[in-house]
DNA sequence: CGCTATTTTGACAGCCGTCAATGAACGTGG
DNA sequence: CCACGTTCATTGACGGCTGTCAAAATAGCG
């Protein structure tokens, strides 16, 4: 192991070891080379939860990798209405593209408290440029960002509040169990009615109603930071 | 100019007398490399409206540019109901990622009658990994993907009826003056009210009704396939 | 233990969906 | 150039899913 990545390992996790490395940026290599990305990281940094990690329009000349926690990217209308565009869980990437001639279009926000491994901006794209599979992994990247977004405008275009409440459930089940919680029914859900509402293009009020019927229903129970699926199938068969 | 190119170009517009090459796959690129292209174009191939350019999760070993002609990616719930995901104009790509290790999990269909480039993926991705700006290129064009998908994701979720089709209208118009129509104020306008209905979460009555009331107040005109923009700043105001 | 954020509840309203019938426009063939 | 079938737009009545509002209750938090 290099000198530098046991200087960041000191205090830091490890990136060989980090157990969000499947989902990030890097995913799609076929072999990372986590020293080559452990010299790269300038800075693990946390943020309280409701902080702005992002504002939108502002130049950012960092990347970041949510580590852990949650957060997620909006947009708000001048009239305080806010769109939730989508979640951000471990091994998400904030201030893509790597090339930003752009300036993103939209804020990011922590949800609950977060970790963030922190990345100059030039030096990612640079490696990133430089190594073999770095061209495809990207695009699986994109492909995987705009594939969800599609999938938000099925559920909101057309679906009923039902159906998007439990194609969201499904859909942050399906990534947590992904990242590092075990596939079992209960699953950390830091979301409050008004999160789910502003995705799914909801009101807080309704979200509330559906909730409460898909628990009388004996489909989910929750807690205020946890929720558990209890009829998958009957989740399922609600999207198609 | 190669023989080849000479083959193609025979029958078929050149690459670079190409008028929508500044909106294709490789808009970004500082000075596009016309001979290139054109030796890497297979085909210029013509459908007539409706007909299905890509099905749903079929494997697609070409990529596809629209030269001329309107069509629409869009996905289809087991009980018929239908989501357009973005509407395609001439110079839009069909077929990324270009390593697609992943079959594309929408459909493509025309919407008037099209003329579309046909490029091999493969030879594709090759040139393109071999250009020097290829990669920012890239880039640009998914982030241009990805915004626009959350632009029609903050019309569907927190939009009402009139802002969602003046959003789309004006989003249409500056695409459109961006390709070859001038930057007046008629455009042509082959969408049918189900395809808006179907792009913005809505049904086709009620986009009547919207469409209508738009006519009234003078904000626009329409005729079947033309529509005229009456009252820009109306519509502008109606978005923030 | 007081404050704040969040959830719940109930009544009511409205935007938009649904349905069906009518009519207009289009395209095609004779 | 007209006839005819198909596609599309319009209209009106009605219904309901979801929004809005406000108040009360609950939970979280310093």
């Amino acid at each position: 192991m290099s000198r530098s990545a046991e200087v960041d390992a000191g205090a830091q996790p490890s990136c060989s070891g980090c157990g969000v490395r499947s989902l990030a940026i890097y995913g799609g290599m076929a072999s990372p080379d986590f020293q080559g990305i452990a010299r790269l990281r300038r800075d693990v940094r946390h943020l309280k939860a409701k902080r702005i990690i992002h504002r939108e329009r502002e130049t950012l000349d960092t990347v970041y990798t949510l580590l852990k926690g949650w957060a997620f990217r909006f947009r708000l209308l001048d009239d305080g209405r806010r769109q939730i565009l989508s979640f951000l869980l471990p091994g998400s990437s904030i201030g893509m593209p790597l090339h930003a001639s752009t300036r993103m279009h939209f804020s990011v926000q922590a949800l609950t408290d977060v970790s963030l491994c922190v990345f100059d901006r030039a030096e990612l794209a640079g490696y990133w440029a430089s190594t073999a599979s770095g061209w495809s992994s990207l695009e699986a990247c994109y492909a995987r960002l705009c594939g969800a977004g599609d999938e938000r405008l099925i559920d909101i275009g057309r679906r009923s509040a039902r159906e998007r409440v439990a194609s969201l459930i499904l859909d942050l089940r399906r990534r947590l169990a992904g990242a590092n919680e075990r596939a079992n029914e209960t699953l950390h859900f830091p979301l409050r009615r008004q999160h789910i509402a502003d995705a799914l293009g909801l009101t807080p009020v309704h979200v509330g109603r559906v909730l409460r019927q898909f628990a009388v229903d004996g489909v989910i129970s929750y807690d205020r930071d946890a929720l558990t699926v209890l009829d998958l199938k009957a989740l399922s068969d609600l999207l198609r």
